[in-house]
DNA sequence: GTGACTCGTTCACTTAAGTTAAGAAATGCG
DNA sequence: CGCATTTCTTAACTTAAGTGAACGAGTCAC
């Protein structure tokens, strides 16, 4: 488990054995039993995630009903809102499935950070990366209609489709239920 | 104008003097006319831009029509997909209006960072602060109609719907410039 | 095993966005 | 200024998503 922690850093800078054991002593590792809910809307943490196994979602509540719009899977990292802000947090984190995530809190972090600089470059590197890759894909959702975004899952997160409730890939696709599953009857019918 | 940039940075670290002088031998400030294409699909660039005055769009071409998906104006920050991935541009950016923008390529952003490292650190946390707010409107995109999206904008981003045209509002909203007509004429037989 | 729930699908109906086309209003340019 | 172009609006029609309801399949708890 920690290689693949290790392998996923590697993309961005090398670690020393000091470096690596360092990080190994600060306890990251979690498992998480599905249905577990990891933050609620209103509360406060310091806690960031890294996917090793498994998938996390981001769910609002929004006039009673679940609305989920982010899943997190293998080698994702969430930073929630709330931690950036430093306010009440606007959405829940749940586990999709029973999964094997690092938890690191932000002082975590800061130790790290002064320990050793090289720390402060990756984080620059990776939410530089997910900024730019993030906003791609909203671009893509906002200048595509519902089927296309699900042809276009299909093809992009397949495992997605397979792994997930159906009624969690609507509202993450922007539309409801019901809808996703006519859109799905009228792409089959026009295979045949 | 270059206290708009000073102030802008003063949110994040603090700067002396020896620092200023540094960032304002670099040649940043650009005056943009209306219009001008600051970079197109395809092409690839190290540029990134701080808008001190204006606005800058980012749209793409599809089936030989615009669509427009994100607009930076006062105090934003946009850099390229294509800075980071080293890959050709997917889309255009261009001048909504006359503007005054800062031009920095990754050259001059390693040169900074070398030799002031608090760079860097401003840079990681504008972008983990870019990337959490954007994740909090792509969701609200997902959770919400064409007509509360353009509701909120009105609410969040009044200047917006004034000094843009309602044909690239209408993708940024992600529908079509005929049903952004037809919704705001809804809201005003609504309202009497 | 039975009853309660959740989940996915289907249907009929409503509502709103896409499409095509036409014309009015505003803008830009020679 | 006046002509051309772009932008915005309106309208009629098509298509697809939202809504409310019902049903069967699968899951869970007792």
């Amino acid at each position: 488990m920690e290689n693949i922690l290790f392998d996923f850093i590697s993309k961005y800078i090398s670690l020393s054995e000091v470096e690596k054991n360092a990080l190994l002593s600060l306890g990251l590792f979690h498992s998480v039993k599905k249905g577990t809910v990891l933050l609620k809307e209103g509360q406060k943490t310091q806690d960031s995630f890294f996917v090793l196994k498994g998938c996390i979602r981001v769910y609002y509540i929004i006039d009673g009903e679940e609305k989920t719009t982010a899943f997190y899977t293998e080698m994702d990292v969430l930073t929630p809102h709330c931690v950036i802000n430093k306010a009440p947090s606007e959405y829940f984190i749940s586990c999709v499935e029973d999964s094997i995530l690092t938890v690191s809190n932000s002082d975590m972090g800061v130790e790290m950070n002064s320990k050793f600089p090289k720390f402060d470059i990756m984080c620059r590197m990776l939410s530089e990366e997910l900024l730019a890759k993030q906003r791609i894909d909203f671009d893509k959702f906002k200048t595509t209609s519902p089927e296309q975004r699900y042809l276009n899952l299909l093809q992009k997160r397949p495992d997605l489709i397979q792994r997930v409730p159906q009624h969690q890939l609507a509202s993450y696709l922007g539309i409801k239920p019901q809808s996703l599953s006519r859109l799905r009857a009228r792409i089959l019918e026009k295979k045949s």
